[in-house]
DNA sequence: AGGAATCTTGCAATCGTTTGCAAATTGCCG
DNA sequence: CGGCAATTTGCAAACGATTGCAAGATTCCT
């Protein structure tokens, strides 16, 4: 409407769509449609002309008006569901750093990204929602949180999704994720290779990527001998984390010398509570994290951890999701966790 | 073309679009649209029937048709200029967690989120590309790295835009930031109070956020009649500013007592190369960051350092870009950075 | 030169939704 | 019950790009 108004004025000269571009080249906008879309019906010198007259007049054609046409939209969705601990987990650093590679896998594949947070609790409908706006030609759910049925319902009928999370026997969505549980056992095996014999868990074990680690600490306390692992649960937000902790420290510290945490960010956190309380790392209780970010190489004493291959996971969902998107279809892809050695257990 | 390609199948039943549904509803696509969209000229009983049958037809109407149509896509850019040191700087903590309160942001006024990282060198048409795209409505630029000048061009023709920076005398694009110099004279002042005559700053001056704060440190070393602020000019991705502020220290360790690094991530690493240099901190050198990133707290000793406000950061730019879609001016707001004592200086 | 084969181009329908305008229905009141 | 206003609806033209089909222009070969 207002020509002055800050929201308009795409570009300085009048050159809105496709057909005025057609105009001014002399030919129909079918021929421009085709130049600019680099097909190879059209003759070199048009094409030649038609570029550079789009050059000239900084045009590029409408995204949505092709979008609609061709039934696609070059964009993938990717969206983080925040369940089972709502507040801020999108400011968790695995996350974020496995979102930064996505942006990276995809803008090098020719895709955009579309960031959307969804608290399933007051939005049942999430994925519905953000796969039926026909806006996206595919999504990456990071996460299963506490979602995991919703995602198998939706996963049935609408085959353009792949998840990061836990892979669970027979499920039915394709899912990229570590080897959970397998991680879970070469914490415990460190820990207990380096004195534990007490162990406990701590982090939010609803959220089911959570629930394979501890379940994998708890194999190996088991085929030791060892007494059960003792879960500590705790919220994911530094603030209450750090509360929960030293709470637990104070009910439980003496009766434990080992403490698994769910991610590096909880293991940082340990640390900083353990040292408040006076107890020693490693002497009087052994640490690991989980992740590998890079905190854990910056604490003191530097965080034993269990390392989780963000970029290659990264990698494998947008292949995975390009391949579907292709129409093939595709099997889950697990990846092998690493134990990485450093001076907490 | 193929029924069970996994792309496909966005909804079990047959209804496509607005005009299967008008069908089923027994009335014409019109009504359809305005009773989705909850226009008042529909009588409530035909738009309760429909609702009822979209619900449960699961049906949606699609985006693209209607931002194709209205000429709005409901949808902001977010693109993050990779300039003066392009690898992986998106995973830089402070930029995903404005990210992170910006999705939160958004998402409460109702709008998506389209991720976009660019590479400036390799793509000097980013902005405008991005922009005359067709599927955003407006645009916010994280960090003005060293692209100051194209933003500068870009903003004379195109309103729509609110950038996340520092804020230059006279600059015309509208702009969301800390006061960086200002930061810099209380981080300056701090380590000289606790001690420092020799100071130094750790980080990349062509970026203009972190030159700005290197300025703000040099005007307290003049007024106090100190030597000039040495530059320790340093990369931001981890990897790399290991080896350099080693280094650095190597070889200028020695000759100086203040160390005033442009981010906390980097303070860390200072702390973590200091100590491995056997240096005292803070009793031979003093040591100063910038944002108080989570990661300030868990340092030993905890970072004194300048907290920097991320979420109201987010608000302000979300705030001053949809004023500006709705047609005001705005003026740029510079937020007040913050001392934050606590054990390194 | 004549005709077939190959390139280029134009035409017009289409993607799915919105919306100004006009027609049809309903409600209201004397 | 007639007439006027207020509600509801339908119609059809946009929005801007893509693409199958057919026509027009070139090229090539004999």
């Amino acid at each position: 409407m207002n020509e002055d108004k800050p929201g308009r004025t795409p570009n300085r000269t009048g050159v809105r769509n496709i057909t005025d571009l057609a105009r001014l080249a002399g030919v129909s906008p079918g021929t421009v449609s085709r130049a600019l879309a680099g097909k190879s019906l059209v003759n070199a010198k048009t094409r030649a002309r038609i570029e550079a007259l789009a050059r000239e007049h900084g045009f590029r054609p409408n995204q949505m008006a092709s979008g609609l046409r061709r039934q696609k939209t070059g964009v993938i969705g990717v969206v983080i569901p925040l369940g089972h601990d709502s507040r801020q987990q999108i400011s968790d650093s695995f996350f974020m750093t496995l979102l930064g590679h996505l942006a990276d896998e995809l803008t090098q594949e020719g895709y955009d990204l579309m960031l959307r947070r969804v608290v399933p609790e007051t939005d049942p409908d999430w994925l519905d929602r953000f796969i039926g706006s026909g806006m996206i030609d595919g999504v990456i759910v990071i996460g299963q949180s506490d979602q995991f049925d919703r995602i198998e319902e939706v996963a049935d009928g609408y085959g353009a999704m792949v998840v990061w999370g836990n892979h669970t026997e027979g499920q039915r969505h394709c899912v990229v994720g570590s080897d959970n549980r397998l991680g879970g056992r070469l914490a415990a095996e460190r820990l207990i290779a380096a004195g534990a014999r007490r162990l406990a868990f701590v982090g939010d074990t609803t959220a089911i990527e959570f629930a394979a680690r501890h379940a994998g600490a708890q194999d190996v306390a088991a085929r030791m001998g060892l007494q059960p692992v003792m879960t500590l649960a705790t919220h994911l937000s530094p603030d209450r984390a750090s509360e929960e902790i030293a709470d637990h420290l104070a009910r439980h510290g003496s009766s434990i010398d080992g403490i698994f945490a769910a991610t590096d960010t909880l293991a940082a956190l340990c640390l900083t509570e353990l040292r408040a309380a006076g107890i020693a790392v490693p002497g009087r209780v052994r640490l690991a994290g989980f992740d590998d970010l890079p905190i854990a190489r910056q604490t003191v004493p530097p965080l034993t951890t269990i390392r989780q291959d963000i970029a290659g996971g990264a990698r494998g969902l947008v292949d995975l999701l390009l391949r579907r998107l292709a129409g093939e279809t595709t099997e889950s892809l697990v990846l092998p966790p690493e134990l990485v050695v450093r001076e907490t257990a």
